[in-house]
DNA sequence: CACAGTTGATAAGTTTTCTTCACAAAGAGA
DNA sequence: TCTCTTTGTGAAGAAAACTTATCAACTGTG
């Protein structure tokens, strides 16, 4: 179910919404201003937020940037009463994904829902297209097991690195280290010694759970 | 550090088992039956557990299950005053990784818990290092497509397949979709319609949740 | 300083993977 | 039936990845 956060000051329209979007099969709530908004996202995690521009308190133009700041997957769609095309440059710069003016059909603004969902949708998508380095890096058996070394040893040295591989070339481990490094997956301290980056850990328990399934 | 968690009635045992675990380098916490150890289970991540079985409230049995559903990589030694085989043997169905019997040598017991981690780990490792194929599939931009597009729209046929690929020579995509259906990715229906696999389906999430991160 | 072990870059050769092409069986429709 | 699309195989050349070998900079130690 998708999570919908509606926030606005005007309460008719705030339940008019709610209702609207629980027959659609969303699971929509509420909050009447961007404080309210920005400790509800902090509760709960929402796909998608509705945010009127103007308003008493927080206004919209001043929550957007700090949504989208927080939490860069949240689809924002701006609702606004004044429409200027400055206005409306200004939230798409700030991370709106679209952009409503009042009054609207809730026609519109369900098909407005819709496509910016998808076209997350289609983000993710690109997003893993893109990280080539990424599982170019993973086919190889020999890389996998010093992503599995560090995971295990959290840090170790290259020789000991490649005594633990058993393997006696080791400008192939420097190869191999190389191709790790520039894929993000692993990083050296200042005194040289090998360890998973942030990613590397992700990435190793990942694995885990794919390869125990 | 090596997180344990001791669920035993006595107290007495569980101070004496602390205090060893402490200074054997483990860090360990304790709970006096299965409600309470269920409880710090979901407060904290324990990579171990030792699990008395009877006690008053929620016994070891009942919890031993509970507790491998829920966290399958948490690793657990029954401890039991009663030793029959059958409750071995039931316990072992259970997901229980290793058995003792009170009263136990404390050598006995960090032998077996030591045995216990290192086989953890050696799991682990084994699976992923002969996930081979798997690997290899996902190293190339075509075939992440192919599970991308399959994870959007659940089914698809051949041609269809390859039309949204935007890749005219048909051979190539074959080409793919063999590797895939090789390395147990995708299948097809009877009606030759391609879809993921649920290893497939698996592995598209963990590919979206690294790659978001 | 000199030396031994560590860490790493680069280039040539080898193997694996990918692409392309030629061909064919199965099914759908005129 | 004949034709066209779909679905698929196998093999040879092109491209990428991997291995191996040569050389060099840095590290710490006696």
């Amino acid at each position: 179910m998708v999570k919908v956060l509606v926030v606005d000051d005007d309460q008719d329209l705030r339940d008019n919404l709610m209702e609207v979007l629980t027959e659609n099969g969303f699971s929509p709530d509420s909050a009447e201003n961007g404080e309210i908004a920005l400790e509800k996202l902090q509760d709960d995690t929402f796909e998608l937020v509705l945010l009127d521009s103007v308003m008493p308190g927080m206004d919209g133009l001043e929550t957007l940037p700090l949504i989208k700041r927080t939490y860069p997957k949240t689809r924002i769609i701006m609702l606004t009463a004044f429409s200027t095309v400055n206005s409306a440059v200004e939230a798409m710069r700030n991370g709106a994904d679209d952009y409503i003016t009042k009054p609207f059909k809730i026609d519109e603004l369900l098909v407005a829902i819709r496509r910016c969902l998808e076209e997350a949708k289609f983000g993710v998508c690109e997003e893993i297209l893109n990280s080539d380095d990424m599982f170019k890096c993973l086919a190889n058996a020999t890389r996998r097991k010093v992503l599995l070394l560090l995971y295990r040893e959290s840090k170790l040295r290259f020789m000991d690195l490649t005594r633990k591989l058993n393997i006696d070339d080791h400008t192939k481990v420097n190869f191999h280290l190389k191709s790790l490094k520039d894929a993000h997956l692993i990083e050296q301290d200042r005194r040289k010694n090998y360890q998973l980056s942030p990613k590397g850990k992700k990435i190793v328990s990942c694995m885990s759970s794919i390869a125990s399934s």
